[in-house]
DNA sequence: TCAAAAGTGTTAACGATACACCCATGA
DNA sequence: TCATGGGTGTATCGTTAACACTTTTGA
C-alpha cells in the first residue's frame, strides 16, 4: 500500500460547444474475463491515482492528458470529497474494483479539479492521447441530458461542480480560457447565457461589458459573415490582474 | 505505510474577540530527546491524520477537539494542498519529523477547513480536552500581529484562508456561528468592520440588514448597559434557507 | 450631567432594467 | 432583397454613498 492507492484526482472539464454547455465523461465497460461479453457500462470522469513525486496539480493535468489527450488548459482546485463509502454505493462499482484489483472498502480520496474550454477544439481521439486510453472513449455529453448511470459518487461531483462552475463564472475570467483570442461581445453574451441558462438584454450587457477596462477593442472586424460585422475585442490579463488587486470585485 | 499516513486534515480557526480577529495555533516545541533541552518553538495549525475509517469531515472535527477541546463547530472545507515539497522547506520540519518518526519526505496531503468563531468561549485550557494535547497549548493570535515562525506550509495556508473568508463572510452567514441567538445591528458591523478590515456607514449598513428578512426583530432590548439600549435581531435560518434557494444572491 | 452607543432621513450619483429600431454584410 | 446578427439611447427604478443630530440609559 502506497501514496498512489490512497489520493486520486478527478477533472471534471466542462465544454462549451457554442450551442450548449457538456462535460467530458469516459466509458467504464465492465466485461466478462472469460468470454468478453459486456456486463454493464457507464461514464466515468476522468481521474486516476496520484503519484507519489507529483503535486496534485501536476496529476490532474497529467491525467487529463492521458485519458483525453487535452493539454495546456487551465485546471481548478474545486473540492476534495472523501465520504467512507464513494466508492462502494452501487453494486457496479463493488464488481468493478474487485475486477481491477482493488479493494472496494480502500478508502480513496479524490481532489477534484474543473475547467471551462471549447468543446469544439477537442474531437476524439486525438493523436497523441496514449494508446491504451483509447477505450475510454472520451465524449462530450450535455449538461441538459446527463448519461443517468455514472461510476461512484462521479454524479454528485459533477452536480456539485456545476454550481461551483455557474457561481465562479460570476467573479472570475474563466469565460476567457473558452475564447479565441479575438472574440465579439455577442459570442461572449451567449456564452454566459448557456452557462447560466438565461438570457440578458443584448444592450445592458455590452454596456456592462464595455465599462470593464481589460476588454479591449482591436482594429479589427469580422470577415465574411453574413451579416454585419462586429467589432473584436480581447482579454488583457495584465490590466485584469491589475484591476483585480485593487478592486477585487467585477464581472456579473 | 496506511492510509492515516498520506491523508491529514488542518483547521484554521478564526476567533473574534470582540476587538480583532485571531486565529488559532498550538505550540509545537522542539526539545533535544536526552536533556529536554529546547531546540527551538513555533507555531503549528491544529491537525492530524485522517482514520481509514472516517470521513474527511469527521477527521477534522475529532482533530480539533482532541488538540484543543473545541466541539461542535461548523467546519467548511476550504482547500486541499499537496505540493511535494510542503513538509521540508525548512530545516526544523525535517527535524521535526524525523524526531517524531516521520519520513519528512513522504507525501501527505492536506485537506484544510476553516471556521469562524467567537474566541471569548474558548478560553484554555478547556476541560474535557484530552490529557496529552495539553502541551500543545492552544492560544489566539491577532490577525495583525501574526507569529513569524510557523509549522510547514502553514503560513500560507493560514493567508489563503484568510483572503477566503474576507470573501466568504460577504456571501455567506458565517458571522452568524459567531453572533449570540440575540444580537444587535451594532455588534453585527463591528464583526464585519473586524474581519473586513474597513468601516461602514452606521445608516447604510443598518438599511441594508434590515430588508434582509432573515434577521428577525425580538421583543427585547439590551439590559443594564450605559448608553441607550439597543434592539435585539436572531437569525432564522428557515428563512434565510427558502430565500437563498429562489435568490442566490445577498449579503455584503 | 455626562459618556456611550442607539437610532434616524434626505439627497445625489450610480447601476440595473426594460424596451424597439436601423445597419452592414453575403447569399 | 432578404435573412442574420451587430449596434445604439432613454427613462424608470432601486441601490449606494455621503452626511449630523437626537435619544436613552447607567454611572
Amino acid at each position: 500500500m502506497d501514496f498512489q492507492d490512497f489520493v486520486s484526482v478527478n477533472c471534471v472539464i466542462f465544454g462549451y460547444d457554442f450551442e450548449k454547455l457538456n462535460v467530458l465523461m469516459l466509458d467504464r465497460i465492465m466485461t466478462e474475463p472469460a468470454s468478453g461479453k459486456i456486463i454493464f457500462t457507464d461514464k466515468i470522469l476522468p481521474g486516476s491515482h496520484v503519484n507519489f513525486d507529483e503535486d496534485i496539480n501536476s496529476a490532474a493535468k497529467r491525467v487529463l492528458f492521458e485519458f483525453t489527450g487535452i493539454d495546456n488548459i487551465e485546471l481548478h482546485q474545486f473540492r476534495t470529497f472523501g465520504a467512507l463509502d464513494r466508492l462502494n454505493r452501487q453494486d457496479r462499482d463493488v464488481l468493478w474494483l474487485r475486477t481491477i484489483g482493488q479493494d472496494p472498502y480502500q478508502r480513496v480520496v479524490s481532489i477534484v479539479f474543473y475547467s471551462l474550454v471549447d468543446a469544439n477544439k477537442y474531437e476524439w481521439p486525438i493523436q497523441h492521447q496514449k494508446e491504451h486510453h483509447q477505450m475510454y472513449n472520451p465524449g462530450w455529453y450535455p449538461i441538459n441530458d446527463l448519461p443517468k448511470e455514472m461510476a461512484y459518487d462521479h454524479h454528485f461531483i459533477l452536480d456539485e461542480a456545476l454550481a461551483f462552475l455557474r457561481d465562479g463564472v460570476k467573479y472570475n475570467p474563466l469565460v476567457f480560457e473558452l475564447l479565441p483570442e479575438k472574440f465579439s461581445l455577442g459570442l461572449m453574451q451567449k456564452i454566459y447565457e448557456t452557462i447560466l441558462g438565461r438570457n440578458f438584454d443584448k444592450r445592458n450587457f455590452r454596456r456592462k461589458l464595455l465599462k470593464m477596462p481589460f476588454i479591449v477593442p482591436l482594429n479589427e472586424k469580422q470577415q465574411s459573415v453574413l451579416h454585419k460585422p462586429a467589432q473584436l475585442y480581447y482579454f488583457d490579463r495584465k490590466i485584469y490582474q491589475q484591476v483585480r488587486k485593487n478592486n477585487y470585485d467585477l464581472m456579473l
